[in-house]
DNA sequence: ATACGACCTATAGCAACTATAGGTTCAAGC
DNA sequence: GCTTGAACCTATAGTTGCTATAGGTCGTAT
């Protein structure tokens, strides 16, 4: 059985846009697939899968940098430690713990704005006036 | 008294970058300011309250564009009614909850990725796992 | 008078796509 | 076999909010 996609079943697929999928093989996310006789890309079970991880990946809010890093982890001989995915990984998630800490901290603040605003005229508001020092 | 400021002290009074300042300028956020016999900016009070202003609607995570209305709504006359202002900012915060929540179910995720992967080899990694589908 | 930091302009680059223009190919229906 | 129209092709520019670079000029302290 041989399958293959055209670059629009690759983007059902994987719920990725076509653009994005040219843009990926621009930047040697995934590799130039073949082509048809008139020029359009035709790609493999290979490259769906390829893209599947690429677009998990990105969905749990990994760079296209550390994508490319855990990619060619993934296809690492078997045997080797995942020591650095799991670095990768948990680092990742610092960083995503930083940013939700940082943005608690900015919903505090947009709060205490909006509740001490009795909603009454521009030069009076509480908003403007923290933006105004 | 007359106050006046280079770019370099402006951007020393409100915590911005040069290269930035002259970027908002180029943006139409600042208004040109004068010049010197030689061509160097020469900025007043207004400048600087303006861009301070500018300043601490982007550390509430305002994007430009918001902060364009919010300058011009702050620049209204006496009595106008903030309820814009509000609603700006309301808006800003239930994005901002949205982005937390978002980020939220994420650290979610990773901390079981991270907690079921018992540190392995490449081919039995939980995370690579989650990503291979 | 000179040195040197601060300033000037213009352009390109970053992430991760998205949008546009203008043309070609493929597949289905007649 | 032919036509139509969706899907494909390339190349380039735009998005957000800056930052970096190159190559030159100005201002001020000694």
């Amino acid at each position: 059985m041989q399958e293959s996609f055209s670059i629009g079943d690759l983007g059902r697929l994987t719920g990725c846009q076509v653009v994005t999928i040219r843009y990926y093989e621009k930047i040697g996310i995934l590799a130039e697939p073949g082509r048809s006789s008139g020029g359009h890309r035709i790609y493999g079970p290979e490259h769906r899968d390829r893209l599947t991880f690429v677009r998990k990946a990105r969905e749990l809010g990994f760079s296209l940098d550390t994508v490319r890093s855990l990619l060619s982890l993934s296809e690492t001989p078997e045997g080797t430690p995942c020591a650095d995915v799991d670095r990768i990984a948990s680092r990742h998630l610092v960083e995503v713990r930083e940013k939700i800490a940082a943005l608690k901290s900015l919903e505090g603040t947009l709060e205490g704005l909006l509740d001490i605003c009795s909603h009454t005229t521009v030069e009076q508001c509480r908003v403007l006036d923290a933006l105004r020092d």
